[in-house]
DNA sequence: GTCTATAGCAGGATAGAC
DNA sequence: GTCTATCCTGCTATAGAC
């Protein structure tokens, strides 16, 4: 426990500090002042052990968030079971449960989601790590799952349109909570969770018919083949 | 045209630059400098005209984000048509089109989403302005459009968690962009763009449903009815 | 109204003692 | 390995000339 504890290794806890402080303000927002006397350290270790502020950030996605995310792919995993899974519902609702509750602790995932938020908002190298090394296997694993329940006409695109989809809703829901908070007027409590998992799990795989009177459905609604162009 | 020219007015140059700057760079990354210099005005003219930095970034979201949000709502009601829709279709197509298409510039649209997205990964008073002028009357607008169309027993919530998907998708593909052509291998250009809309339309009234063949679909998908709790 | 010059402060990085 | 003191740069905001 002596040796062992991370919170005994300085750099261990400039990587925690740093991340806690980059996901919450911002790259730019963060001095480096701030992250070593949060970490209890002095001022000049950031440069001791990581060369400058930049690749403190770096190394934070490295040994920090990718590590994290693999955490929710493995549960997705888990979830899923072992053989080849059955039916959409289960890869989807699995899917959105590893995400929304998943492995992550309420902290995690607000520092998880606010800093590939930013990424996503505005670039930098670490959102090439992050494609790389996670989001691209990852779809790429998806689209393996998923392709024995679509039609095989279905172009290499469409299929990957049919992932970023589902991944955009649970995107969407995820960090977007202070707009989904304010629009719905509940809070990320459990239950709400839940209810959303559902709520994305039926959407996923059925869109608005889920929500559709059949009499509704087939007499206004002409079903919608997707093009090919 | 010698006095109403936009481009004759500091303040009018100094609203545009800033909103370039801050959408590319990031409110914190931007300095008054570098605005007033790219506006062709004297450093202290952001002080005169606004105060001080953040009012200006205010000022941005006030004359210039909120107003282009407003044209894009026009697009999509005209779109519409002036009658009440007569199918879900309709509104869900508008409603892409509207976001992937609509009326803004490339250059206009990439603004406007980096804006928000930072917004939404790190609000400011700016966010609480958008959700209250902009995004709140927007949804409950479409709340009342869709309502019609889903069965009466849908509570509000399940009714606006509806809208809230296909509102995650149709953003996700404008500001997750530089992610969306990473792992689809596209440009996003008119041809794409057009099969975006297709797809997310598809998407909306069917989910995966409309990539499934019926056998399928009837087989190994129980119809999911969303829980209400 | 417009501009220049500058006050006043905070940031990242480093040199060099221990 | 760790820390303090400091350098240099660049920021916002303003005072005051024109």
């Amino acid at each position: 426990m002596t040796e062992k504890n991370r919170k005994d290794i300085p750099r261990e806890r400039l990587l925690d500090e740093a991340e806690a402080l980059f996901s919450e303000k911002g790259y730019n927002a963060v001095t480096v002042r701030e992250i070593s006397a949060a970490a209890d350290c002095n001022l000049a270790s950031i440069n001791y052990y990581f060369g400058n502020k930049k690749n403190l950030y770096l190394e934070v996605f490295r040994e920090r968030w990718v590590p994290r995310a693999r955490r929710v792919h493995e549960y997705f995993h888990k979830e899923l079971g072992d053989q080849e899974p059955s039916s959409l519902t289960e890869v989807v609702k699995s899917l959105a449960l590893a995400f929304l509750e998943g492995p992550l602790t309420d902290e995690e995932r607000r520092r998880h989601h606010q800093l590939i938020a930013r990424e996503l908002a505005q670039p930098t190298e670490a959102f090439d790590l992050v494609s790389e090394l996670v989001t691209g296997p990852f779809c790429q694993k998806l689209s393996g799952l998923l392709r024995p329940f679509m039609p095989p006409e279905l172009t290499k695109e469409q299929v990957m349109l049919n992932i970023l989809c589902i991944f955009a809703m649970v995107l969407y829901f995820n960090f977007a909570r202070v707009a989904v908070s304010r629009l719905t007027d509940q809070e990320y409590d459990e239950a709400f969770k839940a209810r959303l998992v559902e709520h994305l799990t039926g959407f996923s795989l059925t869109g608005l018919g889920q929500a559709m009177p059949a009499e509704l459905k087939l007499g206004a609604e002409p079903r919608v083949v997707p093009t090919k162009i």
